[in-house]
DNA sequence: ACATTTCACGCAAACGTTTGCATAGATAAC
DNA sequence: GTTATCTATGCAAACGTTTGCGTGAAATGT
């Protein structure tokens, strides 16, 4: 394995013909004679040539690289969704530049910055729980960097999403709890400024009044979502003068706390629960939720990627209408029967 | 927001200046004069010049990008391990460029041709269990292109790796299983071409022999990890003779296909198990494992990307010295607590 | 006052590839 | 035989940045 790297330059000099002749052969251009095109590439392979693509990036201002940005890596609900865009991005030749912000808004910032100045073609995030600001997008436009969200999107409207529609996924959840005989549903929400607990919350009303219950405020709690607090607020929900027979928690690592609060608490009463599957197995735990909302991960992530690459299709025929893609997907209620 | 992209042409161009001026200005090069820096330093700050990577990267021949090639991100010990792998490269200033092989060694070997054209530095590597030729690796060497392998690595004596020592982590989990009173202890392992695989045959030989004991090779079984093959195997263990009361299994995924066997299989007798740790949650299930070994998943990968930066920086210096790093975690029993 | 050093900056090449335009020769059209 | 068309190729610029080398001018030394 000599160290040498081939370039067409070299190429050229070898055949005694321009650079310019051994790029159009290397791409197949019809302009180029049988006979040097052919011998191009027999040239080409021998010299083991290698195309660089940092000159090709450089110079076409594309650099088929789509950077993702979301919170938490370990977290199974995203790396399942990035999974999905690899493989969605994979397929069509694009390759993956990832960061995560563990939530945090500095150092999603960063990443935005990081991404732009390494030039991706276009950017799919996933915010930061504790994003508020959204500035930090803006400037993406200056280089033509289309930004899809996923999941959690920020609350705008001029941006392109795909999101499972988690209204009706607490809706179907209230639904199936009712159908089986609870009357008294909690919920255990995550924090108000997400666009998700607002839309739990909104199925979770819209659930009753189909039904004509009358919502109980008191039934439905938002937490931080951190272990301390998810215990202090199922301790609330247990204090209750009419308990909750059945919880909705806001995902399954929330159920999980709950769990434990609950046994702790030592309730007599057996609590029923429904969840939202962020947890592949989720249902194998000791106290295992009756159904799940499936949120479609990875379905969410390949398409994220496939808008993206749709909007860079479209960037290409240089079409200016700023159509924005609004895709929710419908989430789906799983039953889980015990093992 | 216009969408003029700044450079350091035109910023040369405004203040009369030369681009090599501009240049050195902006990375406090100490031969620039005060003023013009502090000039060229304003004009950058208020024409918001950003600079183009791409076009550093090509000069450069360095791309601060890191590239790391995994079998399954969905696999909690991957994504966990990723995200070691992305905190450490992030707070050095690199970026991670990602691809998933799926088990495939084909799409293993693209990857690798993708990463070297993308002139990664470095690449990072945890090899697919279907890999069997690492010749795809060797061509990284003409691009100076370091690779370091962990967790999954292939059985090679130059190169760089981190891994777990599954061997004592075998023999932590046999003498508990022992001390609690277990006599009869099966092994559930994974394909022998894996070096886990192996390593983990060797640590469970290595506990027998020091406490005196035979090796009984029908209490130790290979499976190829898919679930129709492991509850084949499990029938199998459970029609010995003499039937383990306990079961060491390759991982929490096999561990739980082998439980749901062991549940089919109405076997009286209640069997231990212990395992390790892939799954965060794998202790809520329903029927937890006593013990798993903890295998470090965060630190590996944390760990994988320090020897990347510590061979990039070596590199630098030009130190033709061929040393191999060779980093072995020492896994750790972790014992679970009922809930 | 002259030699020498230091300072502050510019010139130009280089990194590898692509592409619009020009062109020499060949072929075809009339 | 002249003009038009086509074929196959080369030239040179461009993408944005960095850097070795050169050079006037200013500062320092004697």
């Amino acid at each position: 394995m000599e160290k040498h790297i081939t370039t067409i330059k070299e190429i050229a000099k070898q055949l005694n013909i321009s650079p310019s002749t051994v790029s159009r052969a290397l791409h197949d251009h019809k302009s180029i004679g049988l006979r040097t095109k052919a011998n191009v590439q027999k040239l080409a392979r021998e010299l083991n040539y290698e195309p660089n693509q940092t000159a090709i990036f450089f110079q076409q201002r594309k650099t088929f690289t789509i950077g993702v940005i979301l919170p938490e890596l370990s977290e199974s609900f995203f790396s399942t969704a990035i999974s999905g865009i690899e493989d969605c991005a994979n397929s069509n030749n694009y390759t993956v530049l990832m960061g995560q912000s563990h939530d945090l808004e500095e150092r999603e910032k960063q990443l935005v910055e990081s991404m732009k100045n390494h030039r991706v073609d276009g950017l799919i995030v996933s915010i930061s729980k504790n994003t508020t600001n959204y500035e930090h997008f803006d400037s993406l436009r200056k280089y033509d960097i289309p930004v899809v969200f996923f999941d959690r999107i920020p609350d705008m409207s001029n941006i392109n999403y795909v999101a499972c529609n988690m209204a009706s996924g607490t809706t179907l959840a209230y639904n199936y709890l009712r159908k089986i005989g609870h009357k008294t549903i909690g919920m255990i929400n995550g924090p108000m400024n997400l666009l998700a607990s607002k839309e739990r919350l909104e199925g979770y009303k819209t659930a009753m009044s189909k039904a004509r219950l009358k919502y109980d405020p008191s039934l439905v709690i938002s937490s931080d979502l951190s272990p301390e607090n998810i215990y202090k607020v199922t301790e609330k929900l247990l204090s209750l003068k009419i308990k909750p027979t059945a919880i909705i928690t806001f995902n399954d690592y929330v159920m999980l706390d709950v769990v434990k609060a609950v046994k702790k608490s030592k309730s007599s009463k057996k609590i029923s629960f429904v969840s939202y599957a962020n947890l592949p197995i989720s249902h194998y735990s000791a106290n295992p939720p009756l159904a799940s909302v499936e949120q479609f991960s990875y379905q969410q992530g390949h398409k994220a990627m496939e808008i993206m690459l749709d909007i860079l299709n479209k960037e290409k025929k240089d079409t200016e209408e700023s159509i924005f893609y609004k895709i929710i997907i419908e989430p789906k209620l799983v039953l889980h029967t015990k093992l």
